[in-house]
DNA sequence: TGCTCCCGCCATCCG
DNA sequence: CGGATGGCGGGAGCA
């Protein structure tokens, strides 16, 4: 479709540092809480995220559905959800831990795993009722999609004593396991690309965490948040890897802006809607190594039209400050719907976590501010 | 190289 | 039907 004329490719083979890494789904992720951790009742459109974080609407859909898998938010109507925010996470995930306990998510452990044989999830479900669809296979769509695939993972988690687990177990409990009957596609090697995905916004929200196990090095997925288990009902949570020592210095732990050389001002895209598009008024000026301020122009076309590939990369962090900051009334807000000490702990768990997450990738103080 | 996993084509699902 | 969703896997960064 109207291939961009010009623009496009400015100077070919020249030293483009195009960097990954500021694309990733787990720093986009991070950019979309910044922007809308917010009180505000106002619903999320997907156009506007994809637009203000200046990504392509793939992409929102792929965060959108881990981000709703654990309760951050919730589908409203077409295009639209809501922004239930982090306090929602205990809540959602109790609910998965005994979703997870009534299916086996807790047998896997060691050895084989013990397929988890899903089906899905609440109501309906019962035999094939009306005539439509359903020619191909009797897997719906639903059973691949991310969403579910996030919760199964998660489950897995919350259901076992377990907080470290390969990609490759996890792998093979998750999408079709070893060598089982069926002819399920077990080419794993191909869906892994989905836990990575996944593992990336969960990551973003520390909920996990990607490491590798002492021995072998190979890679594995630690659990960070709280932990179901135990049938008395009453959660435990895990001290989130003592926190963060809060080391003055520089060092980010997680965001880790690595030393991209000179990532600086990637694409000339010449978007000159930059006007009304990027309103956060970023004010931010920290963001030490590299990237310097960025600043929007190098633009001599202006081909209007596609604003696709907005400054997503240069910004990463930007205003994260601006949002937020407010904790506490962010927190009275979510506070009353515990009845249970145990969730309000958990919130407060939470809560903390987060403060101290933001305050990294702000790269200042703890929120606060009027 | 092998591990990661972004990108975007295009099958499906809704209105 | 046309637009909204979102599987899926090629293949390019990166370590």
């Amino acid at each position: 479709m109207t291939l961009s004329s010009s623009t496009i490719q400015e100077s070919p083979s020249r030293h483009r540092t195009y960097s990954r890494k500021q694309k990733s789904l787990g720093l986009l992720c991070s950019n979309f809480l910044s922007l809308y951790n917010r009180d505000g009742v106002e619903p999320i459109g997907l156009d506007d995220a994809a637009t203000r974080l200046g990504v392509e609407r793939r992409r929102i859909y792929d965060i959108v559905n881990v981000l709703e898998s654990v309760g951050v938010l919730a589908r409203k109507a077409k295009n639209q959800y809501s922004w239930k925010g982090f306090g929602a996470i205990p809540k959602a995930l109790e609910e998965l831990r005994e979703e997870g306990l009534r299916e086996n998510f807790h047998t896997f452990d060691s050895n084989n795993s013990a397929k988890i044989s899903d089906d899905e999830d609440e109501r309906f479900s019962n035999p094939n009722t009306g005539s439509q669809q359903d020619k191909s296979n009797p897997n719906n769509r639903r059973e691949k999609s991310l969403g579910l695939l996030t919760q199964n993972f998660v489950k897995l988690f919350l259901c076992s004593n377990v907080d470290l687990i390969s990609l490759e177990e996890a792998a093979r409990i998750l999408l079709g396991d070893g060598q089982s009957s069926s002819i399920m596609r077990n080419n794993s090697a191909a869906k892994v690309r989905r836990l990575y995905d996944i593992a990336n916004v969960l990551s973003s929200m520390n909920l996990i965490e990607k490491t590798n196990q002492t021995e072998n090095r190979k890679p594995a997925f630690r659990w960070l948040g709280m932990r179901g288990k135990s049938e008395n009902g009453s959660f435990s949570v895990l001290n989130l890897n003592e926190s963060k020592k809060r080391t003055f210095g520089t060092e980010i732990t997680n965001i880790s802006f690595k030393r991209n050389k000179m990532a600086s001002s990637v694409e000339g895209n010449s978007n000159q809607n930059t006007k009304m598009q990027w309103q956060m008024q970023v004010k931010h000026e920290s963001l030490e190594n590299g990237i310097e301020r960025s600043d929007f122009e190098k633009g001599p076309k202006q081909s209007s039209k596609s604003y696709q590939f907005g400054p997503f990369a240069p910004v990463s962090v930007q205003d994260t400050v601006r949002q937020v900051r407010d904790w506490e009334s962010l927190a009275s807000t979510y506070r009353p719907q515990y009845h249970s000490q145990a969730l309000r702990d958990l919130f407060a768990h939470y809560m903390e976590a987060w403060k101290t997450w933001y305050s990294e990738v702000a790269g200042k103080e703890p929120i606060q501010i009027s």
